[in-house]
DNA sequence: CAGTTGTGCAACTCTGGAGTTGCACAACAG
DNA sequence: CTGTTGTGCAACTCCAGAGTTGCACAACTG
């Protein structure tokens, strides 16, 4: 699995406003930027920006629709993070119980 | 689910220094700021900040023995963010579904 | 055609966080 | 007790990124 993708995905759902702008996202299915900024407390520029993000990091995807471009969300590169973090947290549970296991083998032998 | 608990945790794994940080700690299983500065290109004050956001995002965990104090890696944090994820992309996906059954809906209509 | 509206581009400000250094203090070893 | 070593605290520097404004340009509407 891409290490990038999800390095990607992390670095912006760090952000609160980009967090924020998925939900309203999955929510409308399709929308631009100048509608979305209308319920957001930044302005249009600070939409497209975090929505550049969003797209390099394929969480989102654009479709240029005459004059105005409209932005959907993609759940492929989420779900890939998802299921990296779940792997993430299942070696670290086979890595600490190894090692118990070790500290108790020593202490049984100290004994 | 608290959402704080997520929001904590994706800013820590924003930073590639802290990932990487976790993931020498799941390597050794305990350790203290001052060996894993060793293994890495800052300083050991730069190391125990970022151990305090781990801490803060309960990724992490430190006891103190004599005048050291050893870290060690908590997954629950890390696997209840990997639970939320998944159900984020679920819900994205119920969504666009519902979304695209509406507008095949809508097409059959104006025909 | 003229007027309106949605995007894109560029140049700025400004704050948060990553990193550093220096020093004081507590906990060891001899 | 004296010297050494590991932490903690505080005051800095520095820069990426979040946000802004202003303007030019393309795409619709009448």
């Amino acid at each position: 699995m891409g290490a990038d993708v999800v390095d990607g995905v992390l670095a912006a759902l760090a952000d609160p406003t980009r967090r924020h702008l998925l939900d309203l996202l999955s929510e409308h299915g399709q929308a631009t930027a100048t509608t979305l900024a209308v319920g957001l407390p930044v302005s249009r520029q600070a939409v497209v920006k975090h929505l550049a993000v969003l797209d390099a990091a394929g969480l989102v995807d654009s479709t240029k629709v005459g004059r105005e471009v409209r932005y959907s969300v993609r759940s492929a590169a989420l779900d890939a993070t998802a299921r990296w973090m779940a792997a993430l947290a299942a070696e670290w549970d086979r890595r600490l119980a190894r090692i118990k296991r070790i500290a108790e083998a020593a202490e049984r032998d100290s004994r």
